[in-house]
DNA sequence: CCCATAGTCGAACGTAATGTTCGTTAACAC
DNA sequence: GTGTTAACGAACATTACGTTCGACTATGGG
């Protein structure tokens, strides 16, 4: 018969790999991280992390599972059913820093991201209103820039299917007056 | 003396390149796509790519590049110098789309980040009204959870330096009420 | 038109990472 | 204790990397 839950060896060999990519992934560029360097760092054989995993991306996948498990169980939790969305992801993300960090940091998101963010940035810089608080300024301008890009990303993705201008007016009105019906 | 154009064959030889990395980029994931699919697709040699980029991400890079100089021109253009910026953004990726494709589907962004959302979107939901046009819903779905993925990224890179419920806070009033003195 | 320049080609090479195999050793569950 | 199972580590073929070189050829200046 086998043990409803994994063997205590194969617990330990995941777990020193997942933590050492998730050091690994804020230390240096995602690209250049081998599985070398991962075992390396994990101090685990070759084979083994072979026997685990199928390359490095299926360590960062199993850093989600990690999230959404974890989210799961918040979510369901009698506290946070009161609260809204934002703030439950946000405190999970305060609690585990760590894999939060790994997953954010990884490039794998990051270039592409940060090189539109730089680009798009002074552009919506011209329509933001120059006299708020610093603090303040700061978060709806990253607001601001991720949710077009995000938008971007779904429009260019999904077949260009709607007419430029239609979703430009659409996403500044979103952006000036915020989603309609959402409770503050 | 050197001539002030580049030698028509390096411009040959890169636009090959960057056309066939903008292929391959939407076509297989950017993680498992080499510069020996990139070399055999565009048909140069190999010393030549060397020639002209360090890596595949260069070639990437390059493609922002040229997103750049286009967005440039199109903002100091004065049949632009009344939009808002989303619309000189959109527009531009309208007439760009195979450059587009090539930035947005490279998984460079894509892993992480239809990950995040994936995870996020469910707990979204529950906040956004249940009553809205199915197109106008989309656009506010997306608008929604790309601004909370930015800001939890930026949150969570800049080294959690500020309390989660008040950031959450302020994304949900951003998110309702709209960026405050942005003119729609 | 000719010539010097400069880019491409293709082969070759050392290096590094990949992904797999297998026999041995040690830890585990029961 | 005993049978099972995982980790180890060395070895291996394979693949991609990044560079070098000599032969060839398109290019653009004169």
């Amino acid at each position: 018969m086998t043990t409803l839950v994994e063997d205590r060896r194969v617990r330990r060999s995941k777990a020193l790999i997942v933590r050492a990519f998730a050091d690994l992934a804020v230390e240096k560029d995602y690209g250049r991280l081998t599985v070398q360097d991962i075992i390396d760092r994990a101090d685990v054989g070759r084979s083994t992390f072979y026997a685990h995993f199928r390359d490095k991306q299926a360590v960062l996948l199993s850093c989600f599972d990690e999230v959404e498990t974890g989210l799961a169980v918040l979510a369901d939790s009698p506290s946070s059913t009161n609260s809204a969305a934002a703030n439950v992801v946000l405190n999970h993300a305060w609690e585990y820093q760590r894999v939060y960090r790994a997953v954010c940091a990884s490039s794998a998101s990051g270039l592409v991201q940060r090189h539109l963010r730089q680009l798009l940035l002074p552009f919506l810089d011209r329509s933001l209103p120059q006299d708020t608080r610093p603090g303040e300024r700061v978060i709806a301008r990253e607001f601001y820039v991720s949710a077009l890009i995000g938008l971007l990303t779904w429009w260019v993705t999904t077949g260009f299917r709607i007419d430029p201008d239609e979703l430009a007016a659409d996403f500044q009105l979103l952006a000036a007056r915020g989603i309609p019906g959402l409770k503050a």
